[in-house]
DNA sequence: AGAGTCTGCACAGACCTTAGACATACATGG
DNA sequence: CCATGTATGTCTAAGGTCTGTGCAGACTCT
């Protein structure tokens, strides 16, 4: 909890107009203590950020005020809802929420460009705010990383943007996959990336999806041998491995890695994951998951659900 | 046990202040002499450095004071409820409450080969319930995660232990990043790794403790090129750039990137950290800073206070 | 005796509060 | 083009609160 002073340098507002949009426009409610002085929460800063980084892109001040009273009325709603199926999905992202996720995307990019450490959480906190977990992993967050990855292979973007704006994506993948505790039933699903691949932004996302569906997930991260997969199967006494493809260079050690496993443990469910999760499964016994992230996790699950 | 003259010396409060922190907040209560004279032990000493460092990073002296007041209460209840399996006690919380950090090394290490993401938690948390963070992260973390790749060397630890083991601490240190929020002040210390390095552990949690300090700290990871480093300094305006020298292979390209740092941006300060920083300062303009954390990060929180 | 410590009180300056004034900018209607 | 009204950022005045510091008088220790 910040005083009206730490607020202002939190935010970058002055004193005298934090309290005159909190008395004009209501864009925060911060507590009093019993002499009255005012106390800011984490969220009351970060709505105070969003408003003066849509005033400074030339927002009138009203205007950004609803925008982001509206953006949290919209949030409360999002934490109530489990919203994951596709027409819940786009109940949420109709006419009412004008905001398209290509422009957060790009949002996403620019602030990576600029190193805008502050503008890279705005534009996270705008993601989250716009419907379920499951929903703007899909929607908004794996697009965004994709037009970071695009924007630094044209050159547009430096390799330290990219740097930023990963950790940063990192650090709220990492902070809801220990939010969605799993339960102590012992491992059940293994998720990582083949020896060479790097980028592990897709498959913690999906690790963060199972669990949310209270699935027990070890993740493996990134760069994982062929050894060292069917060794982790062994010891873990996983039931599932999903391996995820995401470039056609990792196509064969992902191929390699599944046949390890299967050879080493015909029990074992090994499941592609990821763009070329097809490609990489033609003629082996292996499970091309969806490529998205929702109906991925959903299948997933109810094989479980199914085998009880 | 100290008079309060001699506490006012070690905690660097005067003898004034000391007594009204206690008679307003309550964030100590040193025992008494049958005369009434207060006698001070470590802890109290500990907790009024504690809030003396809140207090100069700019917080309220009594936001200062319940923080300290929670966190050894969070501290107390922590150590108590850790108790999960036998094992684990018997492994790692021993017969006495004096507890070894080699053992909590040792069970983390045991832990990841055992792919047991329920005990790298456990002992994570055992870590962090024996002292305040930047202690835990020099004194156990950090010693545990070089036990691991020791562990991996010597062909003890497979690597998918490994990525298991190193994503449960970057997530830990991820909730600590986000939980120590910097001001919006601007970015002022860039931190990152040179090309080829990887192991982000140290300098994410040298971020960390940065972080703590209320410094704004610009988290670029690991493998950032040379040109990467001076496009950064440039963009973001930083007043001093960290970067990590752990292996001497990383040498090279650090020196390389300190000298272009310099070269373009004369005004930056440019400091190494890690195992290997002596070595790479050799004969350029840059800072070595200690290896241990909590001093390293003292160091650069002394800088910018001496500048005002 | 002299230094150290105790309690309680006082006080200055920084900080916060409300209510309102004021200036600039921008749009709208005459 | 001008006058009027609105929107918005900034400032002032009067008064309460928070917090670091210092003093007085009494007691304790060496």
């Amino acid at each position: 909890m910040y005083t009206i002073k730490q607020a202002a340098a939190r935010s970058g507002i002055g004193i005298s107009l934090l309290r005159a949009w909190e008395r004009r426009y209501g864009v925060v409610h911060p507590e009093r203590t019993t002499s009255g002085y005012r106390l800011y929460d984490e969220e009351a800063i970060a709505r105070l950020r969003a408003m003066r980084r849509l005033v400074e892109t030339g927002w009138g001040a009203s205007q950004a005020a609803t925008a982001v009273i509206n953006d949290a009325a919209e949030r409360v709603l999002a934490g109530a809802a489990h919203l994951t199926t596709e027409e819940q999905a786009d109940t949420f992202l109709g006419p009412a929420s004008a905001v398209d996720p290509s422009a957060l995307a790009g949002a996403f990019v620019l602030a990576a460009t600029r190193l805008d450490a502050a503008g890279l959480e705005d534009v996270l906190d705008a993601m989250f705010a716009r419907g379920s977990v499951d929903m703007v992993l899909d929607v908004h967050l794996l697009p965004a990383v994709r037009a970071l990855g695009d924007a630094w292979a044209a050159g547009r973007l430096d390799i330290a943007g990219e740097h930023l704006a990963s950790a940063a994506v990192i650090r709220r993948l990492s902070a809801l996959y220990n939010l969605a505790g799993a339960p102590g039933t012992g491992p059940r699903v293994l998720v990582g990336l083949p020896a060479g691949a790097r980028h592990e932004i897709g498959p913690l996302a999906f690790a963060v999806a199972l669990r949310r569906r209270g699935i027990d997930v070890l993740y493996l991260g990134a760069d994982v041998p062929v050894d060292s997969w069917v060794a982790a199967v062994d010891r873990s006494g996983a039931a599932v491995a999903v391996i995820g493809v995401h470039r056609a260079a990792d196509v064969a050690q992902a191929r390699e890695g599944a046949t390890a496993i299967k050879a080493a443990n015909p029990g074992v469910s090994v499941s592609f994951g990821g763009a070329a999760a097809a490609q990489a499964g033609v003629g082996l016994d292996v499970v091309g998951l969806p490529e998205r992230l929702i109906d991925a996790a959903t299948q997933i699950a109810r094989g479980f659900a199914q085998r009880g």
